[in-house]
DNA sequence: CAGTATCCGATGCGATACTG
DNA sequence: CAGTATCGCATCGGATACTG
């Protein structure tokens, strides 16, 4: 009999469906291709997928040789890793980030809009070799618009690294960023340039002159906006 | 509220894969892209598929902008078209084949075997311009090892066209195809050659030396095997 | 923290029948 | 021929709670 997932053809676009063709499956891919490989991690990437469910997926495609379980290195748990095959998914991930931007150029919904993970987004392609310091040096983020829990955001640079807390850790506050959620979250993806929204005043940012002049080398935008 | 099929998130990856990540709506698409745009057509290619839900996942491209349905030029009905967004997911469409190709070698299950759909994806790539006469040519095609009612396919050549039957057209036949279903579903998707299939006598051809002789050129393997 | 187990409701989708 | 309408069950998947 065929499982539910299944199609009964022998064409490979119909095999590749089995796999691709499953509700947040390409996703899940995406999360396991960008870097994440801790189910905590992972989780935050799809924050509206149930645990459950993001279990049975990865277990879908340990089953089936695209990604490899091990134990963790540090702490308890694994660490979930694409296989070469899971790798070679890629660049079928990557296509549907470059179609969507082609084609569906419509607005953002407000529902679509996100601020953990947008943030959750930007942390992880901040380049920290790129920020201008040699000391610890911290960042905050107001995304005007949000929500009171969710509008405030702090970057940490320390030892090469970026870390992001949603609580103010303290420290002194090296450059503030301020932005419209929605604002922020259209340069992230490549709909609008950051040029565009400082000078529309939008996007503001406030502190020394080497930071606020170096923002595009370690702001990175996203992979699709690239 | 979030419709089943969409994610919340703003991310482009996410976007098309609300469109993609729906069950068979990458097999619709492949058919659409490989020149079936009449429903009838259009379901030979997913027979497994109640019509019902080909007509709500079309209305969904449509609606979409994906693809365009016109009044039929000739008899009733309508024709689906993929618009230039449609098309753009081609290379997409064509990647999952890639991949399933060179990751999923794996044996094909039996029950993804299926006579009427080998025998329809050959019909469609069969050259007729290729297939050297000039007057009416009959080929029967013999796929031992299926059921009786699915085991004897025509294709009759004429002015250019290929048509299939599953009826004997009573034409004096020009040459006979005989090979096991299996066998001539793993040449069709290039898992194994012609030649080898023919060597290993599964693959028979009865019939003039030219016909023969120039079977590779007329009968053309599936998109991915090429 | 890193997941699993359980539950239950919504709905996706397959089957069948029907209609212009 | 070219689809639509209806029905009903299976299952998908979201929510919650729980455990090592």
């Amino acid at each position: 009999m065929l499982k539910h997932n299944e199609y009964g053809q022998f064409c490979p676009v119909a095999k590749t469906a089995e796999i691709l063709a499953v509700k947040w499956m390409p996703l899940v891919i995406r999360e396991l291709l960008s870097g994440s490989f801790r189910f905590n991690d992972l989780q935050r990437g799809v924050p509206l997928m149930s645990p459950s469910l993001l279990s049975t997926r990865l277990k879908v495609l340990e089953d089936s040789g695209f990604v490899r379980r091990n134990p963790a290195k540090k702490g308890r748990g694994h660490e979930y890793h694409l296989t070469e095959a899971g790798k070679e998914l890629g660049p079928i991930v990557e296509m549907y980030g470059d179609w969507a931007q082609t084609w569906l150029q419509q607005k953002i919904a407000d529902q679509d809009l996100d601020p953990s993970l947008l943030m959750w987004d930007i942390r992880r392609n901040l380049d920290a070799a790129h920020f201008p310091t040699d000391r610890r040096a911290s960042v905050q983020f107001e995304l005007t618009g949000a929500k009171a829990k969710q509008r405030r955001w702090w970057v940490v640079f320390e030892e090469g690294e970026a870390d992001l807390c949603m609580k103010d850790p303290g420290h002194e506050v090296d450059l503030y960023i301020s932005s419209p959620l929605r604002a922020l979250t259209e340069v992230w993806i490549g709909k609008r340039s950051i040029s565009g929204a400082l000078k529309s005043g939008e996007l503001v940012l406030d502190g020394p002159r080497k930071l606020v002049d170096t923002f595009p080398n370690w702001f990175l935008l996203s992979a699709t906006a690239r």
